[in-house]
DNA sequence: TAAACCACTAACCTAAAGGTTACTGCTAAC
DNA sequence: GTTAGCAGTAACCTTTAGGTTAGTGGTTTA
């Protein structure tokens, strides 16, 4: 059985829904961000500006914007704390983040492959 | 043994490695195309007019340059035959190319729990 | 009392990715 | 002899991702 093609052969159509699958899983953990945010927070829970020191590089807009995408896709929660003056405000990582564990390897262990290659060739 | 975290422990250096090397993969393999043109391709060679209408909605001029990008990747062969009149070009996977089964493997299957998922929330 | 921290947001800008249209010089089919 | 296919390329445009700067209203710290 192919991976990419559901049994027991594969049509356009089911192709196609493959790749959409594909292309759902790179549209949302894509990007120059948002993995690095996953990979900080399975340290444990951080405020908002603790983020965006661990996450070098990162703005405050743009942390922003990727925390409410990943808030929406449910790898991440935003707790308050109201009774904190001024509220405290915590981002968390959900359980769902944690399906992502065999991407993350298989991405992780295949850059590290490819980048040995471009080693070799550039120093044989 | 974390996948993100190299043995023993997990330093910023390290970490760093391996955040890089997740994103040379996604780098490398990420953009709307590059994983269509390569599946496409796990069907057998394709010449470009071929491609073009298999990998339906990329233009001529995102194809060519995907093409480019994936042969200097070496995903991707481009074979001239200069006999034929007019030339005849064909696209072949490389080897290399298998390389990326478990990544997509693995982006397929998360990508289809993914979008169950969304499916369950919307039609419980 | 001044300075710094908190969690953001608004307004603006740049660069890259991708899309559209039109065109090439050549050949084979109608 | 016109039309369609081949393998692209050039010039141009739009969209998106991401970056920069500045500022909010409150609070703790020096």
């Amino acid at each position: 059985m192919n991976i990419v093609t559901p049994p027991p052969a594969h049509t356009a159509a089911g192709c196609n829904a493959a790749l959409n699958a594909v292309g759902d899983a790179l549209y949302v953990i894509g990007g120059k961000w948002k993995m690095r945010i996953i990979v900080v927070l399975r340290d444990g829970s951080k405020r908002f500006n603790d983020l965006q020191r661990s996450v070098t590089g990162i703005s405050a807009r743009v942390l922003s914007n990727e925390l409410k995408d990943l808030e929406i896709n449910g790898f991440v929660k935003r707790v308050v704390d109201a009774n904190a003056t001024p509220v405290v405000v915590t981002y968390e990582l959900m359980p769902y983040a944690d399906t992502l564990k065999e991407v993350i390897a298989s991405l992780h262990n295949w850059g590290v492959m490819h980048r040995n290659k471009l080693m070799q060739k550039i120093t044989p």
